[in-house]
DNA sequence: AACAATATGTCAACCGGTTGATATAATATA
DNA sequence: TATATTATATCAACCGGTTGACATATTGTT
């Protein structure tokens, strides 16, 4: 504790995200805290789902030199703090402001992709779930793929928002209301596996046959999606790379070295049997 | 830091597990970070699978007063360290010494659940899958209860390791020489989900049907399990509240304050289609 | 042996929030 | 008004690992 008084440096860096207790941010929370700890970091970990007063708690206590730099990936809105504080901050798949360099698969190809799937297996009435719309993040790129490929096929866009933060309940409401405010639906491009998952299961409730009477693509691609629910055709982001590239990042706005404000990597296609 | 380095308290607890890419821990790490914020501390989080050294690293670095407390639930070997050291400290599922306090599930009852609905269901040649015999973990007396319902139907048990370390190729190799080892195996209690969904699999490929063929019961019943997988039948551990009393419990031990060394908490049965 | 060069040892100052002692100001009571 | 009581302000000491200055010891060179 002397010398961290003394030196002004913690080797702790934050890691801010929704909750661990989802495929995707685990999988990404762990391979962050294995490459920090190669780099003798220790890793504090706030979930703030569902809460931006707990995100701008933890901002606050954090920033007060306790953390020697962030990586943040939480799904609230815009906070002051990131802005005013000259701490080191690394965003994944999340814009923060033009200072802070930002961590994203391809999102804008994984919606192409995803969209391209549905309609090449013959699905005409697409719907595309998403997030609420006024939060910034690069994931909307998802939704303008669809968009685009949806036009360009002279097919009609539809996007239904499902919330990331509403409880599994409130999602299986929603979707069920999804279901009977599109009855034409024959494809579906959930914004992240948990949803696919949930919408395959109301649909196979509702009668309909995968892929045969709708057909279902998600996004992540999770390790653990990949194991409990291979059968799901899944955009898959590609984790480790991600953490790799948030952490040397990060490292470097440490050292004071300049970075890439953006850097986007590739994402794969997990051909499941829902399509 | 200052007030740290004065008041020899840093409002910092300690977390090991195996890694939160896993659906039951990332979800019980969630639960413990949620109640921990709550009570004012924040979350160093270490991630040790399959890395006792790492373990150890953490503990080293965590024990010289980095952290007011730890809540440990990693699945490495005996390490002295924790023995030494007057640090506060609470085991989840696993055995440290007769100081260490330890929550856990109701094992010995999951796994008498688990081998009832196997063998009501009808199954006669039932195998249970378990980690590393020599680990002492308070989950080995799932085993020993299935052992003993086996028995009380005059039924022989034959346990099968699937070591909780293996990435999940390592697993799928051992789950296919089990059903080469086994081929009567009519029934499956697997001792976590993610093994118990790579067996259905494994299953799968082979030309069973689920549950006409095989039944098969997991244990954890994460959040995410039931998701993404419902048609498990498996046991429930009750992770909220698993998290709430061992944050409890070391915060009264941080206290100074006595706590029992033991306390076991029922589990419940998630009804899927597996059996 | 005498001096230079190098190695090792010792110790006060530093980081900054907290704390209790001491000093000063404000208010109350006779 | 003088004294007692209470409120507010100021400040040095503390926590302990680190660091560079300085002292002392060791080794090397002529």
């Amino acid at each position: 504790m002397a010398r961290q008084l003394y030196k002004k440096e913690t080797k702790l860096v934050g890691l801010i995200f929704p909750t661990v207790d989802n495929p995707f941010f685990g999988q990404l929370v762990a391979e962050l805290e294995k490459r920090l700890f190669d780099a003798g970091f220790k890793v504090l970990i706030g979930n703030s789902m569902n809460d931006p007063e707990k995100e701008e708690t933890y901002l606050k206590e954090l920033i007060s030199n306790q953390v020697d730099g962030l990586i943040v990936g939480a799904q609230n809105k815009d906070i002051s703090e990131y802005h005013t504080s000259n701490l080191p901050v690394v965003a994944i798949d999340r814009v923060m402001n033009e200072d802070i360099p930002v961590i994203a698969s391809d999102n804008y190809m994984g919606g192409k992709l995803a969209t391209e799937l549905l309609i090449n297996s013959g699905a005409k009435h697409i719907i595309s779930t998403h997030g609420p719309i006024n939060l910034k993040t690069p994931a909307n790129r998802r939704v303008e793929a669809y968009a685009d490929v949806m036009a360009s096929y002279n097919l009609v866009p539809h996007t239904y928002i499902v919330d990331f933060s509403w409880d599994f309940e409130k999602k299986r409401q929603a979707i069920e209301a999804m279901f009977s405010k599109y009855p034409e639906m024959d494809g579906i491009f959930a914004t992240n596996d948990m949803d696919a998952a949930l919408v395959w299961q109301t649909a196979t409730k509702l009668g309909y046959n995968i892929p045969d009477d709708l057909k279902i693509v998600g996004y992540d691609g999770s390790n653990i999606t990949r194991v409990l629910l291979p059968e799901l055709t899944t955009i898959v982001q590609p984790v480790e790379l991600m953490a790799e590239r948030a952490v040397t990042t990060l490292i470097s706005r440490i050292k004071g070295d300049d970075t890439p404000l953006e850097q986007i990597i590739p994402v794969k296609v997990w051909r499941g049997e829902s399509v």
